[in-house]
RNA sequence: CCGGUACAACGAGCGAUAGCUUGAUUUUCAAGAGGAAAGUCCGGGCUGCCGUAAGACAGGGCUCCAUCUAACGGAUGGCCGGCGCAAGCCGAGGGACAGUGCAACAGAGAGCAGACCGCCGCGCAAGCGGUAAGGGUGAAAUGGUGGGGUAAGAGCCUACCAGUUCCGCCAGCAAUGGCGGAAGCUAUGUAAACCCAGCCUGGCAGCAAGAAACAGAUGGUAAGCGUCUUACAAUGCUUUUGUUUCGCUGGAGGCAUCCGGUAACGGAUGCAGUAGAUAAAUUAUCGCAUUAACAGAACCCGGCUUACCGUUGUACCUUUCUU
RNA sequence: CGGGAUGUAGCGCAGUAUGGUUAGCGCACCAAGCUGGGGGCUUGGGGGUCGCUGGUUCGAGUCCAGUCAUCCCGA
């Protein structure tokens, strides 16, 4: 799990980003093992839905995170994270994945 | 019945699959966001710093009366004023003969007033003097009406009315109200202007407070902690990074019944009973289903304020109709 | 958790200290003139719930209380 701001400033400077219209994602391979960050600012909305942006955003990672390769990963909610339909985020995040070379064969 | 007023309650459930946090008797089971958790506007508890203790001042706050409360700038009941036909609602509601300031424009004159027009007297006239009844200005012009009085007028005098202050009696714990009498007292407003009076109050920081353990790193001898007085004490640590543990949830707590009180609230008895996370759990997806607002605990309580879907209940008021 | 600032015309700002006549300034906008036309210059003009809701006062952009939004700072 990533925690701190600098973890956090290496992802966006250094890693691989993609977008969908839900959701943006950063990668960078620079651990042994997956760890990950949720970001919600306070342009997503108030902080009810900032959680539930979160919430969406870990249970989406945790049903990819087996066919993910190791490193530092990065997701981002957008204003409309609260409101996307699952099956269409979750197809999103797949294809952002393959995008920045994360998914393994 | 229509319309309205006040108060209270609920604010989510069930099932399937996958998953999270805590606890336990650990292949499993149980529990798991709010009425505002929000804004951070007040009041406390708790912890540390100001060397310790006591006192004074400064500073800050409050302001009809009584009661409640751990406390409050909160609540309850009452008084007064305003609004409403009413049920009810609203009010920072002490003091303007302790002092200072301000009152634009208009207007003749605006703060121990003032003579522009008018009125009266003197004077040939110019003008001088008297006058606050009338006109006009203004948010505000020294109370209103009748009579007397006068050169013309004026609380100058008087009757009644309105107000103020004082005295007495009655009701009330009190604020205050009622009745009676006296004083021509009637020279304003503004203290959410400075201020005065009375009352209350150590200050500052906040659980990222603070304590401990382990592993490191880097310096420092002095600090940002209102002022003063008195007494006592004292020279040794301190700064900082990461992780873990404690602080961390049982509390001025909740519910029910009875008693006291108009009420806020207090007392007694009984009952039930682990939210405690740390990048931060309490959920994600689907279905019942056509359907939810405002909104997410982060040390804990008591209030205040603000946001809000859809309903329900209780009490009361107005108009009309019926008995 | 704590501290602070701002909100006035389409945009950027004054005015709030000490309440007072019709709230100003620059750019932008509109019209007219100078030019054959444009630009430029000159003259004139329009445009404001002073963030919102109450209160104090004769009178509030200004004083007071509450509230909303935006921004900044510290741990």
């Amino acid at each position: 799990m990533l925690k701190h701001n600098r973890e956090f400033q290496l992802v966006y400077r250094k890693g691989k980003s993609a977008h969908s219209p839900a959701l943006v994602l950063f990668y960078l391979p620079n651990t042994p093992f997956v760890t990950v960050g949720f970001t919600a600012s306070k342009k997503v909305g108030n902080a009810v839905k900032r959680n539930r942006a979160k919430r969406r955003m870990r249970s989406l990672f945790h049903s990819l995170e087996p066919q993910l390769a190791a490193g530092s990963y990065i997701l981002v909610a957008k204003a409309t994270t609260v409101d996307t339909p699952y099956a269409v985020m979750e197809k999103g995040l797949r294809k952002m994945a393959e995008r920045v070379g994360a998914l393994q064969a």
